[in-house]
RNA sequence: GUCCCCAUCGUCUAGCCCGGCCUAGGACACCGGCCUUUCACGCCGGCGACGGGGGUUCGAAUCCCCCUGGGGACGCCA
């Protein structure tokens, strides 16, 4: 493990320290009375996409921003279609992205006890009731409803006496539990998107348990944000009308219910929820493809939120300036170009030593084996690159002889031969400086000074060195890549660069 | 279909809560120009929006209503 030498910290994602589980201290004060306990409760069905990420983004800003603990957990209740691999690609993901987890992460599938204890709470206290109907008969009763889109649980069973329903149940009926949704209003204000109203009619007597008795969605989640003691529960738009249900359940617990937020999702260019068809939607596809995690990090704070006129912050300044009143409540476009500026931005900012560090693996699928780039190489040509995997291939030509010449270039640079016996005769003049005169403005100096005396023009020289030494015909300043390439490099890949030229062209 | 949410440049957004300082500001992208050894960066300039209709008011992007448009949810999925 290499460590950056230089103490220079860059804008850093201060590097994740996932997994360990702190017992959050409870100090309370006047101001704050209730310690901030907040979550991201991702289900291992698939990858941790961005619309996800910014989630557990907000939550964790949120927790961060008032000491409190963000909490994960996995709701992998679901086991036909929740692997391991998934689990796993959501921590990875997060820890990238550098949003670590004070707490967890907790697995539902090991917590079958408490959410059927609940419901037995909930069935002797007479907020749910079990229901008998068999799903044949739900349907037909749905059919002939003549409304069957806006039909809803009838609430036969509710009508059954206890002892009845007791003893059906002991008899071996088969039945499910179903909430029985307290008639009036259920409301709450929520912290992004102001006060909600359903009105009960509107919510059917949901099912909290299933025939087989294992817990759905509604049940499990208010039982552990409960048992978790979650304050905040922040989650996506798509949850709002699960929420008068959830509150159902929280009166029917006779818990307080926590301060809810629902947060607009991110759609894709043509407007329409981001989805595969978009491409790229999974973090760790960003990743791969050079993004740095402060890129996708201040990207993701940034989109819907307004943060300040910088093109991207510190984890520390985001933290400082995030708070809910600062989130729009509109949906909003996920605009890559706009987090390919964020990333050469950032590219800009992060110290060549970093650089080095997070771009080994995009080198070692160019070079297997190569060598090391030294730091002057790196940091002269991230000033051109948009992201790591463009900087990995920028900075081949430093580590080997075996690169490509652009054809063109080469067309170009055989047409002024000229300018190429010019160049053979500044071989002799950089042999002969010494280490310590290899520097830009030295070099200019012999460069400008040769090109004068051999009656070309500067420009002449340059592109075809440009050329044979970065093997394309754009780079940074020419006189900081030769300084970076040092005198053997340079002198190496000029000599090879005129061999191919008059090789090539007979 | 029913319920819910939303609505400023192509995109991200400021302004909206507490009407006038808004001939609507910034950024990305795009188009010019400058700089220059190339390409970027940078700088300068350009293009470009309050969805529509009614109110309220001396005055509305800002307040109210309707319409339209977009999105989401309507499972013994999560």
């Amino acid at each position: 493990m290499v460590l950056c030498s230089d103490r220079e910290p860059g804008p850093g994602w201060g590097g994740p320290r996932t997994g360990t589980p702190q017992t959050h201290s409870r100090l309370r004060s006047r101001e704050d009375p209730m310690p901030v306990r907040v979550r991201f409760a991702p289900s291992p069905t698939g990858y941790l996409h961005v619309g996800g990420a910014r989630t557990a983004l907000i939550n964790w800003l949120y927790a961060r921003r008032h000491g409190g603990a963000f909490i994960l957990r996995i709701e992998d209740t679901d086991e036909a279609r929740s692997t391991p691999e998934m689990t796993q690609a959501i921590l990875d993901g997060l820890s990238w992205l550098g949003i670590a987890w004070d707490e967890g992460p907790f697995f539902q599938s090991g917590r079958q006890a408490l959410y059927r204890e609940n419901a037995n709470k909930l069935l002797s206290s007479g907020h749910a009731y079990r229901c008998f109907c068999s799903k044949e008969a739900l349907d037909s009763r749905r059919n002939a409803s003549g409304k069957p889109a806006e039909w809803k649980y009838d609430r036969l069973c509710r009508a059954i006496p206890r002892e009845e329903s007791d003893r059906r149940a002991a008899a071996g009926e088969p039945f499910v539990v179903r909430c029985d949704v307290p008639k009036g209003k259920l409301a709450w204000d929520d912290v992004v998107k102001g006060r909600i109203e359903f009105d009960s009619s509107e919510v059917e007597d949901f099912v909290l348990l299933r025939s087989d008795g294992t817990p759905t969605y509604h049940l499990s989640v208010v039982s552990d944000d409960v048992a978790m003691g979650m304050t905040h529960v922040i989650r996506g738009e798509d949850h709002i009308s699960n929420t008068p249900k959830q509150i159902a359940l929280y009166e029917g617990l006779g818990v307080e219910p926590p301060v809810f937020g629902h947060l607009p999702l991110i759609l894709g260019m043509d407007k329409k929820k981001l989805s595969k068809r978009h491409g790229t939607v999974s973090v760790l596809s960003y990743r791969d493809e050079g993004i740095l995690p402060l890129a996708l990090f201040n990207f993701l704070a940034q989109l819907g939120a307004n943060l300040g006129e910088e093109p991207f912050l510190t984890m520390t300044e985001v933290i400082r300036r995030f708070d809910f009143s600062a989130l729009k409540n509109s949906a909003s476009v996920f605009d890559r170009e706009r987090l390919a500026f964020i990333n050469a931005k950032v590219m800009g900012e992060t110290s060549p030593c970093e650089l080095a560090v997070v771009l080994r693996p995009f080198l070692e699928a160019l070079l297997p084996a190569g060598p090391e780039p030294g730091e002057a190489a790196v940091r002269v040509m991230a000033t051109r690159a948009k992201d790591l995997r463009e900087l990995a291939a920028m900075l081949v030509p430093f580590l080997t002889l075996d690169f490509p010449l652009d054809p063109k270039g080469l067309e170009k640079a055989r047409k002024d031969p000229g300018a190429l016996a010019a160049l053979e005769g500044l071989l002799p003049r950089l042999e002969g400086l010494a280490e310590d005169e290899w520097g830009p403005a030295k070099l200019e100096e012999v460069l400008r000074g040769h090109a004068e005396a051999s009656g070309v023009k500067a420009g002449a020289l340059i592109h075809p060195c440009r050329l044979f030494l970065t093997g394309r015909t754009e780079s940074p300043g020419i006189f900081d890549v030769l300084a970076a390439m040092g005198r053997p490099g340079t002198l190496a890949r000029l000599k090879r660069g005129l061999d191919s030229v008059s090789a090539a062209g007979g």
